[in-house]
DNA sequence: GTAACATATGAACATGCGTTCATATAACTG
DNA sequence: CAGTTATATGAACGCATGTTCATATGTTAC
């Protein structure tokens, strides 16, 4: 997406579909523990209950977090046995890159 | 902010500080019309009424963002008569920088 | 002075959504 | 098979906050 685009009084309906969707990833990863989930799962992947341990959430509410930033493209899983490991996607790993900026 | 300070299995409270502010910015920032605005004041200054005429909100819903932004240090006003003009301050250019390229 | 214009503000409303609770599904063990 | 562990899911709740409405403040003009 291009900021640039936006720099007329009035955008266009196309760049305020780019803002919709842009406000949609913002409020994905503007949650607290969303973005916890997120920098634990940087660097290591981490099952569901070793989050669970190590974090002040319940598994249900963690199961549901993982869940969005699954659906949004943020982490991914993958099944080994009984547990579940999710880690942070490519893309992920962008989003979060940029936000270290701020 | 450094994200790779959260690279730990559980990050101490030092860094959960860090994710609390970060959390309150994402929030601000990621409301649409809030964003419409930014967008709208990254080239030019523009007082409330030529915001009213152009966007789809009201003047009293304008102010009001308007305020918050300003709170959070992402725009300044210069009053000018009866006018106030804003326009998007530094850091509020590098915010938006950093979501162009999302 | 009054009238019109520009902006700010506080209260009340409405709704999205993060959270919790209960329960379901699935896999391993013995 | 039953029992335990690991995860997912759907419904209901509660609250933060974006929005609206009414009104206040301030500026210019006549």
């Amino acid at each position: 997406m291009n900021m640039r685009s936006y720099n007329c009084c009035s955008p266009n309906k196309d760049e305020f579909r780019k803002i919709t969707s842009l406000s949609t990833l913002l409020k994905l990863v503007s949650v607290e523990n969303r973005l916890k989930l997120l920098c634990i799962l940087k660097s290591d992947e981490h099952c569901v209950c070793e989050l669970y341990e190590h974090l002040d959430m319940s598994q249900s509410l963690i199961s549901h977090h993982l869940r969005d930033l699954k659906e949004a493209g943020l982490v991914k899983d993958e099944k080994r046995g009984q547990k579940v490991y999710y880690k942070v996607t490519k893309f992920g790993n962008k989003i979060l890159s940029l936000l270290s900026e701020i």
